[in-house]
DNA sequence: TTCTGTGAATAGGTTCACAGCT
DNA sequence: AGCTGTGAACCTATTCACAGAA
């Protein structure tokens, strides 16, 4: 039976032993003493915890590059995320072909949401069209997002969102860059 | 004279006013009692803490989705970040044009970093490639790694890696879907 | 009076280290 | 012997709260 042991997962995930035990310990107790966890196993209780034997329905508001880029990317369906509408505003994108996915006017979005029960949306517009894609989002039920656009997003609590800003990455590692002794 | 409170800049950021005081308590003393903090003034030194006065130079390995995104940002560039060169291993990619860049061999990478003393490394190639690209990357004199292949990456110490995976964010949402309470 | 800057108190997270199961 | 699970120790980050400058 294939195992890993706390000190292999925390080489792979660039953490230490002690911590991977302690993160697994708060789900549960996976593994077995003398012998690790059974690879099998963890990954299936994973699964469970991650919430990853569900497909997730995801919407993506912008039809720029990052959605195109979330498409593609094939790990992205194949861990349980099905991209099953794109929007955008610009009329010259509307209707057009993005794979098997035909891109729709984004007032549509709010009633689509309500009847295609679109689980998480993904805000790939302008920072000063993100907050009102957010409001029509919430409105129509969707409770989790996935920001793109470089502004803070206001949504009532039960709502979680997760902002992703690549500039702020670059600036981090030009603060270290900038401040590494020579 | 724009002023701004610790209590505006912590809405803006989404985060308290009592941290945004300690974080720029770090680097000295900024603001004015009873006042708030100069626009112009917290501006001009933040640029300064974080190295945004120097024009730093990134290349791309990977000319997929993901660099043309980066290349094609405006705010990037905007931000201090040149986008020197991008490299690719594809014999179909390698000559295209990109913009102004004419995307490269990889293998020229190197060579390429030495003379023209790149800053910044991105790593967009599939995981499998990863590694040896950090290695040739670290090998050539690049300092700081921004990585978007969903792989750990080892360097020496004194190399500066920022993983970025989407997958994982979104992972993320679909933990936080399925542990909420209903 | 407003709002910063900062010690003190608190909370949160990580590491240590070891008992105990296999 | 090997490796987990976990209390205890430790360390770091956030929040509180207030003196003092504008």
């Amino acid at each position: 039976m294939a195992t890993v042991s706390s000190v292999d997962l925390a080489g792979l995930g660039g953490t230490t032993s002690a911590q991977v035990r302690k993160d697994l310990s708060i789900f549960g107790s996976f593994g077995k003493r003398g012998l690790g966890y059974s690879v099998a196993d963890l990954t299936a209780r994973l699964r469970g915890i991650l919430g990853l034997e569900h497909i997730w329905r995801v919407c993506i508001a912008g039809a720029g590059r990052i959605g195109s880029a979330l498409v593609r990317y094939p790990g992205f369906a194949a861990r349980g995320f099905h991209i099953a509408a794109a929007y955008d505003a610009d009329p010259e994108r509307i209707g057009s072909q993005w794979g098997e996915l035909r891109v729709r006017d984004i007032r549509e979005l709010g009633s689509d949401a309500a009847r295609e029960r679109f689980d998480i949306g993904v805000i790939a517009v302008p920072a000063d069209a993100a907050q009102h894609v957010a409001d029509v989002m919430v409105a129509s039920g969707i409770s989790a997002i996935m920001n793109f656009a470089p502004v803070q997003i206001a949504t009532p609590p039960q709502v979680v969102v997760r902002t992703v800003n690549m500039v702020l990455e670059f600036e981090a590692l030009s603060f270290a860059l900038a401040n590494r002794e020579k």
